[in-house]
DNA sequence: GCCGTTTTCGGCCCGACTGTTTTCAGTCG
């Protein structure tokens, strides 16, 4: 934990330093706080060991940054931090959240209005004193409230990839103290949404008591909601709800089916139960007693040991928990009519890896190094290109080189004799105009191209359609990269026509991307159409760091939650099968 | 403040867009 909040403190810090204008200092201590947070040992165990001069080993790390960590592990405050702090009392880190709004901004709006934080901001942009302040004005003023309201929206939410690992750890951890029989995580965990509001474990136990004190104790928390025999919640040091419940052993199917929802399936099922003349709750499956159906009153306890066996006395298939949205999952499975949806691990490749050649943090050969130990048989190299400078992106003459990097990477013994095989390809911007900012001629020697918006987002429906097909239309794009450039908790998509563009993909052949980074990105809704239609998917993780690829589990979530088969998916193939789906063969 | 196939000083992702100006600052990717 204590990683993580070293982070936060040097990005708060950055924050301010940026606000003030200070040139280059913000950036250090913002790589600083990127390199603790994905930090596999504690800061702190290694400042205990080694002191400062230890932490000097961390990367974006020397001497100065070694002593504000120092300062805060022996204090609880860095001095400089809290100066800030006290000049301007302002909630940086969620004001800059807001689309638009930056550090610079953040000073203005507590000079001029003593903006202190996000409910300050909404009222003066609401009466209209945001636009007054000199650099503001009206538009600013509604982007600000847009941007507000997205927040909003997604507030209280958490990414599925932040939480997952955590919620396993805790019903692992939860079994292996011996005080409970079963512990899975239910609710929209389970089924594996992309975000989450909170953990919920579902527990057996004979010993209620010592597991709930056990639970309390695993969890470190700043809050307990509550604590009984059959239900603890307590709020976690990270923000989140965690709830334990106990449920008993012989109903433990039961009330797992009713605790992993969604509620409209859970209504949906109940009413096929009430037909069949079963009553279906959290407390069982109960058969009406002498067989009066409709209306009869439910004595006589049946299945409810798995879930298995609940959906098997409905007489329907059991939807796998990614399905349950009431998205016509029952009638499906009533008539035995499910799809088998891509098992998990059942990727061999991954299409979209950043590199150090742009904004990736490892070379080639570690991604490909790293990725094969993940049991992977292929990698595309898609490095951005020119248009986005920021990255460092890629011109002709570097992409050139880097083939012939990939050339020598690939004839390396170690992938070779594996038959492990780097593809050569590049993350290509769409520009305004549906243009390709690398040349025809370069694109079609590479193994695989992925094209992507990266700028001008805020075109009409209309415009930024006719862009994005476009691009499909040239015959090198043969996979279109996060298609509807929305950020998790972030930014809302662009406005595009998906149906239009999903027709698009299926006439041209081009595949539809399942960005499985932050952006996941088509989301379920669209994925489903996009099986319909029978479109490829490409389920990428969109790497930029060797640990990104565990990425990849949440794509192939996303693409199960749109009912995707393992055939649906590109990389599911070998690397000869998956070349030979590429529109340029 | 960090870092070094530009090694102990002098560089540091940079171009485009937006909304506000009247020549530009701030933000984003």
């Amino acid at each position: 934990m204590a990683n993580r909040e070293l982070s936060r403190i040097f990005s708060e810090l950055a924050l301010y330093l940026e606000m003030d204008s200070i040139p280059f200092k913000p950036r250090s201590y913002e790589k600083a706080a990127e390199a603790l947070n994905v930090l596999s040992d504690e800061a702190e165990e290694i400042y205990q060991k080694e002191g400062p001069k230890g932490l000097e080993g961390i990367p974006g790390v020397g001497k100065g940054i070694a002593e504000k960590i120092a300062e805060y592990l022996e204090t609880g405050k860095i001095h400089e931090l809290e100066q800030y702090r006290k000049k301007m009392p302002t909630d940086i880190e969620k004001l800059t959240l807001v689309e638009g709004i930056g550090p610079k901004m953040v000073k203005e709006l507590w000079g001029y209005l003593k903006i202190k934080n996000l409910k300050d901001l909404e009222k003066a942009a609401r009466a209209g004193r945001v636009a007054g302040i000199p650099g503001f004005g009206p538009k600013k003023e509604q982007n600000i409230l847009q941007g507000i309201g997205f927040l909003k929206r997604s507030e209280g939410r958490w990414l599925l990839h932040e939480i997952y690992p955590v919620a396993q750890r805790y019903a692992e951890e939860l079994k292996a103290s011996g005080l409970v029989r079963q512990a899975v995580p239910a609710g929209s965990l389970r089924r594996m949404k992309e975000t989450i509001g909170d953990i919920d474990i579902l527990v057996s136990t004979k010993q209620p008591g010592k597991a709930m004190d056990f639970f309390l104790n695993m969890v470190p928390h700043e809050k307990v909601w509550g604590k009984g025999r059959t239900k603890t919640s307590v709020r976690s040091t990270q923000g989140f709800d965690v709830d334990v419940r106990v449920v008993p052993e012989n109903v433990f199917g039961a009330a797992l089916q009713y605790f992993t929802g969604s509620k409209e399936h859970n209504v949906r099922l109940r009413t096929l139960a009430a037909k069949k003349g079963f009553k279906l709750s959290e407390y069982g499956l109960f058969s009406a007693k002498g067989g009066s159906a409709v209306g009869g009153k439910g004595k006589k306890l049946v299945a409810c040991k798995t879930e298995k066996s609940v959906y098997r006395i409905l007489g329907i298939q059991e939807p796998e928990p990614e399905l349950r949205e009431d998205r016509g999952e029952v009638q499906a499975a009533l008539l035995g009519k499910l799809p088998k949806l891509i098992p998990y691990g059942s990727l061999k490749g991954d299409l979209q890896v950043q590199t150090d050649w742009t904004d990736g943090r490892h070379s080639i050969e570690e991604m490909a190094r790293e990725s094969k130990k993940q049991g992977l048989s292929y990698i595309a190299i898609t490095d951005h290109t020119r248009d986005l400078a920021m990255t460092g992106g890629l011109d002709e003459k570097k992409l050139r080189l880097q083939m012939a990097e990939i050339d020598r990477i690939n004839s390396k013994s170690e992938f070779r004799n594996s038959r492990f095989r780097v593809l050569k390809g590049a993350e290509v911007n769409i520009r305004k105009d549906g243009s390709l900012d690398i040349e025809d001629e370069l694109l079609a020697k590479l193994d695989v191209v992925g094209a992507s918006v990266h700028s001008n987002f805020r075109m009409s429906k209309n415009d930024m359609t006719k862009r994005i097909v476009r691009a499909m239309k040239s015959p090198h794009v043969d996979i279109l990269f996060h298609p509807t450039g929305r950020w998790l908790l972030k930014r809302e998509a662009y406005e595009a026509d998906m149906e239009e563009i999903i027709r698009e993909a299926q006439k041209t052949g081009t595949a539809l991307e399942v960005n499985a980074s932050v952006r996941m990105d088509l989301k379920d809704a669209d994925i489903r159409k996009a099986v319909e239609a029978g479109v490829k998917l490409a389920i990428d993780s969109d790497a930029h760091d060797k640990s990104h690829f565990r990425f990849l589990r949440f794509g192939i979530a996303q693409a199960r939650r749109g009912w995707a088969k393992a055939s649906d998916v590109m990389n599911t193939r070998d690397v000869v099968g998956f070349l030979g789906l590429l529109k340029k063969k």
